[in-house]
DNA sequence: CACAAGACTGCAACCGATTGCAGACTCACC
DNA sequence: GGTGAGTCTGCAATCGGTTGCAGTCTTGTG
């Protein structure tokens, strides 16, 4: 069994005040004494139940985290992050993954909630009503997704499509089609933005081609789609999107990028191991992640935190080009 | 501030031990009271926190779990199901990533064990001493790895190493490669042995290239000295790894299968999009993580704990055949 | 040498739950 | 109507910590 405070204290031979106040208020205790408790403590490899501490002082020490599925090489990038930098703080994390049920998440949201300071809630599947109920019992940092009121890390999905329909206009294409990603992604809403308001100032033309699952079998399903507009370029909703897409063509003998260039979002580990290798808006996962802590913990430390709500951070994309883009010098296909 | 057992004894005017009963032990209050204390609690959206819980009852609900890093998508299958079975046992899930740090590894599980009612350890790092140590303060299942007296799960490494070889054997290979693991891991080591077992059996020569990182990058370090063995086939540590391999084979020209047949080892996700296709033997990860979630409940729920930790689950590899196999045509090259 | 100020430390209450124990209440039966 | 059995519920202690308050012990000064 593990030591309690009054283990070290017996060990030490002072009050189990003293041991907490030795350990968490050091300068507040005599030097002698101090010392002498610090080693019962080392000697029973003590460290305090944070559970206890925080039932008196509302702050466990831990902190939530909920992502839609791990399996989407896109977030074990954010948890990375978040893991790091509350190690950092010494701060411990609960995860929990939803599998995409956009229901399990208030539920799990709320039996979370009770042993957490605050919760980081990435990509959040739930309705902007369910989540602004939920930052309403708990502190909460959305990433990847903005809700009013609620404090956030998102990513500038604009500014990163700005730089794709740049870097493709710059090779010549003035066709490009988008293939989309889930219908109720709120990430994929902003994309086609970003899209479309590029493609406007630079006189391409924007094919929508529909929404589709933001996986590898997704990209294969709207590959053809993708073809049949007649764009020179594509751009997915994600890499595996593309990845997904990349194999559909390469299975129909269409050469990327001498037929089609293709461009993918995130820039996961996968992309450059794709052939050819995939250019991509690399979005920065991991310290979207750090962020996210570290704004989840200026809310809680501020005396009024509506103050910090206000200060989001939107993290700029950037334009990985590999080899998946290329000049576009055939015409369309029929 | 969310509603305590208090805040519901009161709405519904009886004691708080009332409520504490009605919830969790329906059958001893009386059908009337408890239906009013449930209504009290459901508007009040009341959970119990499970920490103040734990301090009574040294039972918290939660479950910690320890990986080595995120980023190999092996851990982040793992973690799935390991998430997945908890919750269907209403227990909540702990996680950290260690960033490969074995010295961290201790310090963290030290954090942890207070507000977890035991740990999963997944391919730790530490050494048999400190994981010896951390089985005495604390209840711990092991994935992948095996040590004296600890509840554990792991991969049948040594019929996985045996269908790749029979499979390769089959194919007409004589001269096998194997590119290995880290030098401590555990899983390196007996696939090794299986490998060497199988390949003797059936008369094939196993040539070990060497230690290399269980990364992309260590296949793309690995790939030449491969190939200067002058085996006609690959066996490498993981599909990571193997893929690396098969990109920087494609950047010297060799053609795989055709100049060189190569298997991987976990079946990640990406194994199926690279090209070619990767052969590989397919571990059960998500699997592993639902029976060491199994495994450290049933441990928890034993009055002898030590009649369990003997049955530990060993879970069977699966060949599964793509494109990055073939018949061996060519001369071994020079 | 007495006394006051200041530095430490211990006592006890408290956080949010659970649970053994005993008191209160209901009801049936004699 | 009194008594006993049985059912239900509340009291109070407990878990592992934290912290306000008060008591003790030093130490310095007049």
């Amino acid at each position: 069994m593990a030591a309690t405070i009054r283990d070290v204290a017996r060990l030490a031979g002072v009050s189990p005040s003293t041991v907490s106040r030795a350990l968490s208020m050091p300068g507040v205790v005599n030097a002698t004494t101090r010392a002498r408790v610090q080693a019962a403590a080392d000697r029973l490899g003590y460290e305090p139940n944070r559970a206890a501490r925080g039932l008196i002082t509302g702050r466990t020490g831990n902190i939530g985290l909920v992502v839609p599925d791990l399996a989407n090489p896109f977030f074990p990038s954010v948890v990375k992050g978040v893991q790091a930098r509350a190690r950092a703080s010494d701060v411990a994390v609960f995860l929990a993954d939803t599998d995409e049920d956009a229901r399990a998440e208030a539920g799990l949201v709320r039996a979370l909630a009770k042993q957490v300071d605050g919760m980081i809630l990435c990509s959040p599947r739930a309705s902007q009503e369910d989540l602004a109920a939920i930052a309403q019992e708990t502190t909460v940092v959305l990433v990847n997704r903005l809700v009013e009121g609620i404090a956030a890390v998102t990513f500038d999905n604009e500014g990163g499509m700005r730089q794709a329909v740049a870097h493709l206009v710059a090779l010549g294409h003035r066709k490009i089609a988008w293939v989309g990603g889930p219908q109720t992604s709120w990430s994929s809403a902003h994309r086609i933005l970003g899209l479309t308001a590029a493609a406007r100032d630079s006189g391409a033309e924007l094919i929508e081609v529909g929404h589709f699952a933001p996986t590898y079998d997704g990209g294969m399903a709207a590959a053809d789609q993708a073809v049949a507009t007649g764009a020179t370029a594509v751009v997915t909703y994600n890499d595996l999107v593309a990845i997904g897409l990349l194999a559909r063509l390469h299975a129909r003998g269409i050469s990327v990028p001498d037929d089609l260039s293709v461009v993918g979002v995130d820039d996961i580990a996968m992309s450059r191991m794709s052939r050819p290798a995939l250019t991509t808006v690399r979005l920065p996962k991991q310290r979207a992640g750090e962020i996210a802590v570290e704004l989840l913990l200026a809310v809680l430390d501020a005396p009024d935190p509506d103050t910090i709500v206000g200060s989001r951070g939107s993290l700029p994309g950037e334009l990985i080009v590999r080899d998946s883009t290329g000049v576009a010098h055939r015409q369309a296909r029929p």
